[in-house]
DNA sequence: TGTTAACTGTTACCTTATAACATATCAAGA
DNA sequence: TCTTGATATGTTATAAGGTAACAGTTAACA
């Protein structure tokens, strides 16, 4: 289990990197990276928090990328439907996916003080979710695994 | 741990025990359970599924406890604060909790088909998100856990 | 070159939620 | 008894998040 977002790094390096990967994914698998999508998957990337679907709009108009909802929701709906991105319920918002290459079940470490989204993986069947819906016979077919709060360094900015 | 929802029980008794329940959490801790807050509270525990503001507040409206937003959300924050009801994230949804008494970090199975909602109690320490976020160094506040998929009954319906 | 499939553009609208301010109630203290 | 403060409700207006439906574009390919 590996934690990603409350350490620095080389955030170049790090942009490219997903790109590449994401578009090498893409071609694996026959879908289209195409400019919208690139766009909103890259702005996710460089700003590295979690991010209104109105806030990137703003950012695609900028552009002149486009300038209606469904533009971006629909570029979303792309990214998050492929696991290239996730939507953080708490916050109605999403965040570029730290690992896009792998399929998983992703949790999520929020800050409330500087916005700051640390994604995780964990394995469902071994978690305590998994085995209460074992348990239950219920079949899960999604999960939203959410928590708020402190990170290292706001906890010690607010001492 | 306990899963509560899928199994068939005694509903009105359910909701007469869980009221008294909340009655005396609010007696003890000087709260004021006021007959919006109350009359919310027995819509969540009557119809036992995840409901949103607008139903609950057409319901309200049709007995004339109020008829605007905010009295809708200002009962459900109050109910939600003081940990006598749950948000649904991904369904922006309310239910009342079914174990009212007791502090807890409540996870959530939804089920897709009917809409039942099960509640279930975990303790945050020995699951993968606490351990996660005390590797991380993360201070944990509030928690978002929830499944979505389908319960025992409606597997069965639909196969 | 016509047809199809996938994607984008746009209008219009719906759902969810909150800010701000006015009003009401009630209990504790001057 | 008055009044002050705390708590709750009533109401208006609007912000924020999201989608249905249809028109237009582009690229691949028979």
């Amino acid at each position: 289990m590996t934690t990603i977002g409350f350490e620095s790094h080389d955030h170049t390096a790090c942009i490219k990197g997903n790109i590449a990967a994401v578009d090498a994914q893409c071609t694996k698998a026959g879908l289209q990276l195409t400019p919208v999508r690139r766009r909103v998957l890259e702005i996710l990337l460089q700003e590295h928090r979690a991010m209104g679907a109105y806030d990137l709009l703003d950012m695609l108009r900028d552009e002149g990328l486009g300038s209606q909802p469904p533009v971006v929701y629909r570029a979303l709906d792309f990214l998050v439907g492929n696991g290239f991105a996730h939507k953080i319920e708490r916050l109605n918002a999403f965040v570029a996916c730290t690992d896009p290459t792998t399929d998983h079940a992703p949790t999520f470490l929020v800050c409330r003080s500087c916005s700051t989204v640390a994604e995780t993986h964990t394995e469902l069947e071994s978690g305590a979710l998994g085995q209460t819906a074992a348990a239950a016979g219920f079949k899960v077919e999604s999960t939203v695994l959410e928590a708020e709060g402190l990170c290292p360094k706001c906890q010690d900015a607010l001492k």
